[in-house]
DNA sequence: TCTTAACTAGACCAATTGGTCTACATAAAA
DNA sequence: TTTTATGTAGACCAATTGGTCTAGTTAAGA
């Protein structure tokens, strides 16, 4: 066939985006075929069950766009907190994030409570960005360790936000106060 | 019957107990009819579909609960934002609360991108909480706009937390964080 | 060319989904 | 006592759920 872009990519990213919007739950496989525009066999072809299949879009999707975000690989010159405030603020200039919160959390939230599967995999990608930002942290010469907890949680409560559907000027907003406190810190 | 809980009260306490831990989706008439142990007619007799069940939950039940938690009504002795560090401090207390985040945040995030209904059930309360931070700041003379809407993101935040089934240990490390900063705002 | 593996196609399936309907019991009001 | 509203009981239903299975198609390797 060479499509423009091969089925298992295909479903991989339509899937991230229905289960990021509906959940797990709220997502069928019906849903995703006609979204796909696939036969079912082609699916179960590839991914045994839908379980492993958003597994799978967990490693192969959620895992990447996690570290892009909080840019996590391309940091070279370590400046410490300066870096950890750009990456913050720079998170709203990727708008899909912005509109149903951090795709990692909500899947959390759904998923860790209910299937120790989800949580293991969800909190391998936690604990690197934790750590990445201990790193950083430990650059400026800050010794708390909780401090990275409390730095993702309330970048992930500001994406969440209020229930009115969230805007890039509200989350901004909300990380001022995060990022006044963080400059705060640098003695 | 005269039973020692009337059906619908505890048909509400069954459905919030479990929409809390599974989510909405996730949560089957089947398993609220087997925990309950009530026939279907009893649950169809008292709401009319499932919907709107969850909805009376959310205002009979996780409404009351937010008030509760957050203290909203019995604040007379009005300190400003003491009264909110004691408040955010006092949720620890409240265990059920630590182990799966904020009943209203969950519900939010999993019901409020794809239904009005529950997104404006949800705002109403949300907004409720706002106002009384809002208050309690200007009693300490504090004017930003933005700071109510960060209080409570960081404490849902904090609440979700890491993965890792949370404790009450990590919220107070994490939202040490936040009434540090608070503090520092009061001159 | 023949063979084998990768992949597409969709009919089919048992189980579960939310929801309806009728029959019956109970208690209060007349 | 009769009537009426309130509530219990669960068989039943169409639609949807995630998943299987067989048949066919395509492309690559021998």
């Amino acid at each position: 066939m060479n499509q423009t872009q091969p089925t298992r990519e295909k479903i991989l990213d339509t899937v991230f985006k229905l289960v990021y919007i509906n959940g797990y739950n709220g997502t069928s496989m019906a849903m995703i075929l006609k979204e796909c525009d696939i036969p079912k066999g082609s699916l179960y072809h590839y991914f045994k069950s839908k379980k492993e299949m958003v597994l799978a879009v967990v490693k192969e999707r959620i895992d990447p766009r996690m570290n892009e975000f909080y840019q996590l690989d391309e940091v070279k010159d370590e400046k410490g907190i300066e870096t950890i405030i750009n990456a913050i603020l720079k998170v709203s200039k990727k708008e899909v994030l912005v509109s149903y919160g951090c795709p990692l959390n909500r899947l959390n939230q759904e998923m860790s409570p209910v299937d120790a599967d989800f949580e293991n995999a969800i909190n391998a990608i936690y604990q690197k960005i934790k750590a990445k930002l201990e790193f950083l942290l430990s650059k400026s010469n800050i010794e708390s360790d909780t401090l990275a907890d409390h730095i993702i949680q309330s970048v992930w409560g500001a994406l969440s936000l209020s229930p009115e559907q969230s805007s890039k000027k509200k989350y901004l907003d909300s990380v001022s106060h995060l990022t006044s406190y963080l400059k705060s810190l640098k003695v």
